[in-house]
RNA sequence: GUCCCGGUAGCUCAGCUGGAUAGAGCGUCCCCCUCCUAAGGGGAAGGCCAGAGGUUCGAAUCCUCUUCGGGACACCA
């Protein structure tokens, strides 16, 4: 509908440039608003205003001339300028009732378009370290990443899910010696477990399922593995010195191949139970990228090493540093430590411009806010790689941290003891609808509250449950059709549209019709909120409605158009949320 | 100290990228079912858009500064 005005006033500027009246470049996109206020219409164009200055003309002659070559449209019912220069656009009630046949008619793809064009379009999201459970900051995570990439490819956008997968650094090396030193526990060894050291239970249950396979192969004495090691921090030292060295240890004592059966046991397990996570949560990927095989395809030291040929990478300290400060980074960053060890950042490196290389026309990093020190540094060496261009390929959309809140109070736990609110447990208690709704709300960067309370909530408070129930209720009424003897005939309530004179029938008729725009807002401005909140108002408009009116009347035209009215609006509903990734129940 | 995000009704948040009189929900108060789910609906009260400058036809929105919250600033990942 808003694409029609455009195309419209559109036409009227390119017939007043090819009549002398305008000089200048047209500008790319027509600005056409809903009118906030009814009486200024149905939308507001303010191209008059933006105009005037360069067309040398007061705004309100501007738009008289606009006016006067807009082409003629069925659609258009009235055409009035107003205030500073707004032009103001009345629909006629047959545009609103052609979107309800569009709407029916569409079904589930109404409101999908093809705006993106099939450009490639990869989401990256969540891509925890696989060295345990998800918390609840994933969850806000993968439920906007799963969204934003599922909105984008409602709007045309062909989209590559992926998690990177950080299975080769020393964050999953101090994971395997934890295991290790808990199945040496279970083994019967006793030992103090290193501080820096994972501490969750389902480190033991690695463990334990280790044990159970191998028995005491692998079990070592415990004074032997901890001799030479130097202290743990709680003992005096340094726990960062301590774990490296108990790494080491565990390395040599077990040799290469038990070391690595250990680490790809913990990093298989928590792999799947993460991908099993994400799957019950709704959220599938097109593809796991392992940090592994950029190392083991050697395009980690490739990069590195074109980034050395073209003089941005420098030694000193025997370290290896990225020149980030030529491209507007505080500091240089380091790639290989002296200790010959590459960086979590030199992989970085190499996995974004190996994106770039897959030839995506845009790449969109989800991370958590707390990563936002590293823009910058991405940025600056994709541009050292290539050129600005390439680091303009790339968008970062930042996460805030979700509170959890439990009866007005903070529910969330930290990290630090290995107990922590897990994504699952969150699903369990709020269920995974009310979970994806919820992360949703509000717009990403946004700290969020996370009310538990009202999230469980059945009634109207809760604003999913608010709209699953206008969902469910026009199923209940379309269920009594046949209890109450009468039939439904579809055509015979498009015919009969021009019935629905209701103010509430007015309201839901104009609000159904702006649904392709809010999916293409929320798509382009990666903003899923914004299609929530949508959805909160059409259930709000269906509510009233419901409790203004009988649906079923015994006049049988009148039945029809409502019905067919509810109908779309129930398809709507059911689009949106299916768009959010939340179910549309049928029945409460 | 530097950087990022936020400050809008008592509370939780929108505000369509600069438009016309600032919007929802909750909470508070009042009202509505012999009727398709009252698991609902209607109404009222409630605002110096953190503060001060600036940009222009026009600012909650854009730019500075101040202030208050949250977070980030490793040869960790």
């Amino acid at each position: 509908m808003k694409a029609h005005l455009q195309q419209l006033v559109t036409a009227a500027l390119h017939d007043l440039t090819s009549a002398g009246v305008f000089d200048f470049d047209l500008p790319a996109n027509i600005v056409i608003e809903r009118a906030r206020d009814s009486a200024h219409g149905d939308f507001a164009c303010n191209i008059a205003m933006v105009l005037a200055k360069a067309a040398r003309s007061k705004p309100r002659e501007l738009a008289e001339k606009i006016v006067a070559h807009l082409p003629p449209s069925e659609y258009l019912a009235r055409v009035e300028i107003a205030g500073p220069g707004f032009i103001n656009l009345t629909l006629t009630p047959g545009a609103y009732h052609a979107e309800v046949g569009a709407v029916l008619e569409a079904g589930e793809a109404y409101g999908r378009s093809a705006i993106g064009a099939g450009k490639r379009v990869q989401v990256e999201f969540v891509s925890a370290n696989p060295t345990g459970p998800l918390h609840v900051g994933h969850g806000r995570g993968a439920a906007y990443g799963a969204t934003v990439a599922d909105l984008l490819a409602a709007v045309g956008f062909q989209v590559h899910r992926e998690y990177y997968v950080n299975d080769a650094g020393r964050q999953m090396d101090i994971l395997a010696t934890s295991v290790w030193l808990r199945y040496l526990e279970l083994a019967g060894e006793s030992l103090t477990f290193p501080s820096n050291g994972y501490k969750g239970d389902y480190v033991w249950d690695i463990a334990a399922g280790l044990h159970r396979e191998h028995g005491d192969a692998w079990r070592k004495v415990s004074s032997e593995v901890f001799d030479g090691i130097p202290p743990d921090e709680p003992a005096g030292g340094d726990k960062e010195v301590h774990i490296d060295a108990l790494i080491m240890q565990a390395r040599s004592m077990l040799g290469d191949e038990a070391y690595l059966r250990i680490f790809d046991r913990a990093l298989n397990v928590i792999l799947d139970d993460i991908r099993k996570d994400l799957a019950e949560f709704g959220v599938v990927y097109d593809e796991w990228f392992a940090e592994r095989s950029l190392v083991s395809s050697g395009k980690v030291d490739a990069a590195i090493e074109q980034l050395k040929r073209s003089g941005h990478v420098y030694e000193e300290k025997g370290a290896f540093w990225f020149r980030s400060t030529d491209f507007g980074d505080e500091k240089d960053r380091v790639v290989v430590r002296d200790n010959g060890v590459k960086t979590y950042f030199a992989s970085d490196i190499a996995y974004h411009w190996h994106k770039l290389e897959r030839g995506f026309d845009r790449v969109i990093d989800i991370w958590g806010a707390d990563h936002h020190g590293y823009v910058p540094r991405v940025k600056a060496a994709l541009t050292a790689m290539g050129d600005k261009a390439d680091a303009d390929r790339l968008d970062v959309l930042l996460v805030q941290f979700a509170i959890l809140y439990r009866n007005g109070v903070k529910a969330q736990m930290s990290t630090r003891s290995g107990e922590f609110v897990t994504l699952r447990e969150l699903r369990e208690e709020v269920g995974n609808d009310a979970a994806r709704f919820f992360y949703v709300m509000r717009k990403c960067e946004q700290h969020m509250d996370f009310d538990l309370d009202l999230a469980k909530s059945q009634s109207t408070d809760n604003p999913l449950f608010y709209i699953q129930y206008a969902h469910a209720r026009v199923c209940s009424v379309l269920r009594q059709l046949a209890e109450k003897g009468f039939s439904y005939d579809r055509q015979n309530g498009l015919d009969n549209l021009a019935l629905l004179g209701e103010s509430h029938e007015q309201a839901l008729l104009r609000n159904l019709s702006r649904y392709p725009e809010v999916v293409e807002g929320a798509a382009l401005n990666h903003e899923p909120h914004q299609l929530a909140h949508y959805l909160r108002e059409l259930a709000n408009d269906f509510h009233t409605y419901y409790n203004a009116h009988q649906f079923l009347v015994d006049e049988g035209a009148l039945r029809d158009a409502r019905l067919t009215l509810i109908q779309a609006a129930r398809q709507v509903l059911a689009n949106g949320l299916g768009l959010l990734g939340v179910s549309a129940p049928e029945s409460m």
